[in-house]
DNA sequence: TGAAGGTGACTGGTCTGACCAGTGGACTTT
DNA sequence: AAAGTCCACTGGTCAGACCAGTCACCTTCA
């Protein structure tokens, strides 16, 4: 357990590192929000005592953090923008180029988190919630004729009543990013037929029979059926060979007979 | 399900990110390796065609993602780095910061992911691999009277060996980063005594009962055990109130009574 | 011959000042 | 009041300069 550093790395402080730190402070102390803007480059140079060339690396590692974003020709300056899981989300693809995740690794992630999140659902609903999940379920019923788009706005909509209600965010992210991560790697594969009517109605049925168990509180259940759901649907882009560890998931709770 | 996005932002690229993709591919290629170096700045304003301004941005932007480190008065330019989950530690602090994120949100996190890769190792470990968890568990007996260093070391170990039984790294490095960031969200309230041998003990029994478990080749037992071990390690720095989800996890598989 | 010391060609970090192509608000014109 | 014009200001990029370090080489000395 524990680490034990006691001593920190004392490698020299860069000046935009100060900065960066200094506007990230502001920003989780409260100071900045969302939305307003920083001070244009050539302000902040003053401001912080520094060149632009160094002020500008400030805002380029920010950039790339997903914290700010800068466009020219806008007279309110750079953007603090709200926080988005795009840094996540480049982490892991990361993760997965340098091949120390595969496909298999991710899946079977989802399936430990999707599976974890309804379980919590199904045992940390309130009634009141129940009646929401079943209000956003039945858009979803509503809006699978009225196209893709409006059927995939639904069913985000599903997810984050699962997350709400899971009392975990966390999940909910970390899952929302790797999911994006496996469409990325699998997109060249899916065709674009996947997005017919009929696969919308089988995604429904899922989504409806995970309600069903966390309507009865049924953990275990919730869990073993969305970790099946998302074997079914996931596992036809793995080799045969390297199915083995997911399908050891599904026996995390004996299926009822 | 899925994205259904069809069409790209087209936000003006900027140069420096143009020289960031390129690094970035080549590393993806694997035409550059960690441990390799860049040529210097001023050699890569050539390579590029750009002004060292836009160069540095882009070495700024990769140094930001754990990608190259830049030190001053080295001859051999900016050394590639080996991959590390600072990136994806930076992230996640981030995510507590804006306060998506609670610490009862990490320690269930924690585990959801510990308890997953423990199930999938009980079901998943071969005769050889038992014995080599079995020996890096030996060894932390052996080191528990040399010190806490020595100790901590055997342990991360011991996980390791867990993730490569479990056949998902992805799990492990998530598991360690929000360990990490656990760590330093509570590194104020833990008493210096914790590194003491008692808890040493305590921590290597939470271990042998785990890989007893493992043995037994009973997964459901194995998460089980890990979880209430995190719990009952974790759960005292939660306020009462909000437990209640970190409970919920421990009812995940009936506790054998 | 071998070790100590000095030197200079590099490195990255920082700054200055300049130019460009856009944007958007203020201002003028209709 | 609506339409069009203009300009101050934005960020993006560049060239060139200086500094403080580092390290390899080379000289010098024992």
């Amino acid at each position: 357990m524990g680490e034990g550093a006691q001593f920190e790395q004392v490698r020299p402080v860069r000046l935009y590192q100060r900065i960066v730190e200094q506007i990230e402070g502001a920003l989780a102390q409260g100071e900045l929000k969302p939305g307003e803007r920083l001070p244009s480059e050539r302000e902040l140079v003053t401001q912080f005592g520094a060149s632009r060339s160094t002020v500008r690396e400030a805002l380029r590692v920010l950039e790339s953090n997903g914290v700010v974003r800068s466009r020219p020709g806008d007279p309110n300056g750079p953007e603090i923008l709200p926080f988005s899981t795009q840094g996540l989300t480049k982490q892991i693809t990361r993760l997965t180029q340098v091949d120390e995740v595969g496909l298999g690794e991710l899946i079977s992630f989802r399936m430990i988190l999707d599976g974890s999140a309804n379980m919590l659902a199904a045992r940390l609903r309130t009634q009141d919630e129940l009646a929401s999940m079943e209000a956003t379920i039945e858009v979803m019923r509503e809006t699978i004729d009225l196209g893709y788009e409006e059927f995939s706005e639904a069913d985000v909509a599903f997810h984050d009543a699962i997350a709400r209600v899971s009392r975990n965010s966390l999940i909910q992210v970390c899952n929302q990013v790797v999911r994006g991560v496996v469409l990325s790697l699998i997109s060249d594969k899916i065709s674009r037929s996947r997005n017919s009517k009929a696969l919308m109605r089988q995604s429904l049925h899922h989504h409806e029979e995970v309600l069903e168990a966390i309507r009865a509180g049924d953990g275990p259940a919730a869990a073993r059926i969305s970790r099946r759901n998302l074997y079914d649907y996931y596992a036809g882009y793995l080799p045969k060979g390297e199915r083995e560890p997911l399908l050891a998931l599904l026996l995390d709770v004996k299926p009822v007979v």
